[in-house]
DNA sequence: ATGAAAGCGCTAACAA
DNA sequence: TTGTTAGCGCTTTCAT
């Protein structure tokens, strides 16, 4: 049996209450009971239960994170980032991958309601109705990363979806090119698909490119649906100088295809990523992106719903970090 | 407030122990009472309280992961393996990176023993003496996974990493490559360092071919160290035709260096790496390599930890899984 | 400064 | 079949 609060008293030859006291108010036990009881603590190796504290403080001291796929580096980041705000802030995390299934989804919020989590960040995905109404009759606060929501006023950190697509096309304009494709996350299942196409057109429409505005195909978020999306791309406009592509992995796929059709990149086509994940530098060639602060999100996140837990409110509900371009060798002049 | 088995009970108009059994075993309790219990649940969204029940049951369905580095993709699999087992036997899972720093884990440790995780899995990582004896200090159960210990009796799930590594060099020797080097991990820092390199050494002198057995450099984990190893092992040996990496990304970063180099892979050079990451068919060309059953590591490495935990022991408690060369673009005949 | 005792939400033994 | 009650391990009044 793991040793309760009664055995390192008894040991310690105090009241349960002096142990309690110890571990939450030391400096009001005199110093030789204190060092008596934190001996026995250390000799036991007790560790106080977290049941038992949970139910009197009705805090579980636990946040959980709801992420789509597990298998997107890009979500390796924000949990990096998210677990060292935890840390700092005393929280343990609860990580559950959905696998963008639904049902799923909603079941593992009833194990973050049911293990009492003080807080839940939901990642990257569409705030659903059935979500959201599950998680308010839930009552635990939630906060969003990567994503946002229209219809619900719920705190969030993202980057500028809609101007960073445009600085990534803006680029590829001023390169020189005239012939620009996309490949986009599809609208109904994205929350960020809609914006960076906005950004597209827009850079486009200044540029008076807009004949380009019909090419673009869409993708699932995958590798390989990219490179399907990219064979279909090219094969309706072979005049296509230059891809924007609204994930790394998108642009992975496009380079993909390109090579498997001869066509060289950034030679002949210069494609520009998103994300920054740690992969584009280890691409051949290494990718031309738009880095999103991906630790960071994860780290303003946790401190978004902490906010949220100790202070009842958020001082700026909808949050938006830097984005940036980082030319690398996906990309050049045309 | 949340709702409590009390006020569940006030609204059916029975006592909680009613409630209690709805919940626990429905037979027992009269189906006009049982109906009106289950209508009074679902109106107050009541979800039984886990630190109640915890303190209970002692048990908090909740296991505890521990990985050394989540931005590496070869734990994603682990963790979406042994998520999907842990949905099938009724678990949480608490999943924490360590970075591979040794104070960290052992303070995640201490989180998992105040939380009162079940169990514990313990991935990819050298179980050093401070571990075990924490964990053993906590009684917490434990499994490895991707991981041994020659000092402890640990149940554990891999693959064979010695045959494994056999099999990556005697497929490129079979190939005609005469002159092979070998991009390592440390031995000092990995489990399966020196079992891989065992394989290599093996291969090498059973085809006469023991001159190679000098031709290595040992990398960090990372892509970036085995791209400077690579830039080692081509200096010092610029004979080389044909490398054995032990991971995929330490085939990816010698590749890469490979590519600036201006060295044809597989036209000059082939190279084989390890671990069948998804990258690895994204990635130019796409990786010959040696496949783990990452997935099911993981997946059997929580059945594992809950077979313990249920019977008190394991049936075989050292479980090999089989892994598998899969030959792809990065490798061809001398 | 310290101890006794109530109570957090639940389950299980016991009574009815 | 159902209700009453003790008690899981802890914190926190309230006395002392």
């Amino acid at each position: 049996m793991k040793p309760t609060i009664r055995d390192v008293a008894k040991m310690a030859e105090v009241s349960i209450s002096t142990v309690s006291r110890v571990m939450n108010a030391p400096e009001t036990v005199i110093e030789s009971k204190r060092s008596r009881v934190m001996d026995a603590i250390q000799t036991l190796q007790y560790q106080p239960n977290a049941f038992a504290r949970g139910l009197i403080y009705k805090k579980s001291f636990t946040l959980g994170l709801l992420i789509p796929d597990i298998e997107n580096l890009y979500f390796a980041g924000v949990i990096r980032g998210m677990q060292d705000a935890c840390i700092k802030l005393g929280y343990s995390l609860m990580i559950c991958n959905t696998d963008r299934d639904k049902e799923r989804l909603l079941s593992y919020i009833d194990a973050f309601h049911e293990k009492q989590v003080d807080g839940i960040v939901f990642a990257s995905d569409v705030l659903y109705p059935e979500y959201y109404e599950k998680l308010v009759g839930c009552r635990i606060p939630f906060v969003l990363v990567s994503s946002h929501s229209d219809e619900y006023d719920i705190p969030c950190v993202e980057i500028d979806d809609e101007v960073a697509a445009y600085d990534a096309v803006k680029f590829l304009i001023e390169l020189g090119h005239k012939q620009i494709g996309m490949i986009g996350f599809n609208h109904d299942n994205s929350i960020s698909g809609p914006p960076r196409y906005d950004g597209f057109v827009r850079a486009l429409n200044e540029f008076g490119l807009e004949h380009n505005v019909e090419k673009i195909k869409f993708a699932n978020h995958r590798f390989e649906h990219a490179y399907q999306a990219a064979h279909e791309l090219f094969t309706e406009y072979p005049e296509i100088t230059a891809v924007f592509c609204v994930a790394d992995e998108f642009a992975m796929g496009t380079i993909s295809y390109l090579k498997d059709r001869n066509i060289h990149v950034p030679g002949q086509v210069s494609v520009v990523g998103f994300d920054n994940l740690r992969m584009s530098t280890m691409f051949i060639p290494k990718l031309t992106t738009i880095a999103q602060p991906i630790y960071d999100l994860g780290y303003r996140a946790a401190e978004k719903i902490h906010e949220l837990l100790t202070t009842g409110s958020v001082e700026v509900k909808r949050e938006k970090m830097e984005h940036k371009l980082i030319v690398r060798e996906s990309s050049r002049e045309k």
